[in-house]
DNA sequence: CATGGGATTGACT
DNA sequence: GTCAATCCCATGC
């Protein structure tokens, strides 16, 4: 695990987290808290996107920003959201150095706080299933359009390292997943002892269980 | 300028 | 298992 600069239990992830390549924020953002209004969950599934290769929104020759894809080169620690399928709303914590085009997709969050709010918002759903996927979290934490470019750092949408006594996740790798191209590349991480991760499941994590 | 395709979900056969 | 919903942008004529 690569050595992470500054972070203090419970306390919100400082800019240095995020200023860093992309696969390791990845790997390191899984056991985090994702806090949003009165609502909050373990971040239990991410993926990785870089502009060097052909999944990531910020693909291409040269890579551009464009109106939907600008928060993801700005400055690290910010939220990109976007419209996934014209419907969903799915965020990424953006990372790298300003300029670069990098974010961490928050697929999954186990729910831990405001869970009335956060099932009144999914009504009908298992609690398993309040939050397992990229558009479903967003939808249970209440994330939309207008929290694009929020500061994750110090906003009232933000990302909270674990506290002491928290869960230590055990988290396993594997390919992306909803995608077409770079399909190889090992940038997928969940936490294999939650049961709120989307499916399918990594290899790794169906052989524990 | 027209068309096609998603970093998805939920309803339905 | 199949499929529609629906927005932004890339591609191609």
């Amino acid at each position: 695990m690569t050595t992470v600069p500054a972070v203090e239990a419970g306390r919100p992830l400082p800019v240095d987290f995020y200023a860093r390549p992309v696969v390791d924020v990845a790997r390191d953002l899984v056991g985090c808290l994702l806090v949003h209004g009165g609502t909050a969950g373990r971040i239990v599934e991410t993926e990785a996107y870089h502009e060097s290769e052909p999944a990531s929104h910020a693909f291409g020759t040269p890579p551009r920003p464009t109106s939907r894809t600008r928060t993801l080169f700005g400055p690290p620690g910010r939220a990109y959201v976007y419209r996934s399928y014209g419907i969903h709303a799915c965020v990424n914590a953006v990372c790298e150095a300003d300029g670069i085009g990098a974010g961490v997709l928050l697929r999954a969050v186990e729910p831990l706080v405001g869970l009335d709010a956060i099932r009144a918002r999914r009504p009908g759903r298992p609690d398993v299933e309040l939050a397992s996927g990229p558009g479903r979290l967003t939808l249970a934490l209440g994330i939309g359009l207008d929290d694009d470019g929020a500061d994750l750092v110090a906003g009232p949408l933000r990302i909270v390292a674990p506290g002491h006594g928290d869960p230590v996740p055990r988290v396993v790798t594997g390919t992306r997943v909803g995608i077409t191209k770079a399909t190889d590349l090992p940038w997928r991480f969940v936490d294999a002892t939650s049961a709120h991760v989307s499916r399918p499941w990594p290899p790794a994590m169906r052989a524990a269980r």
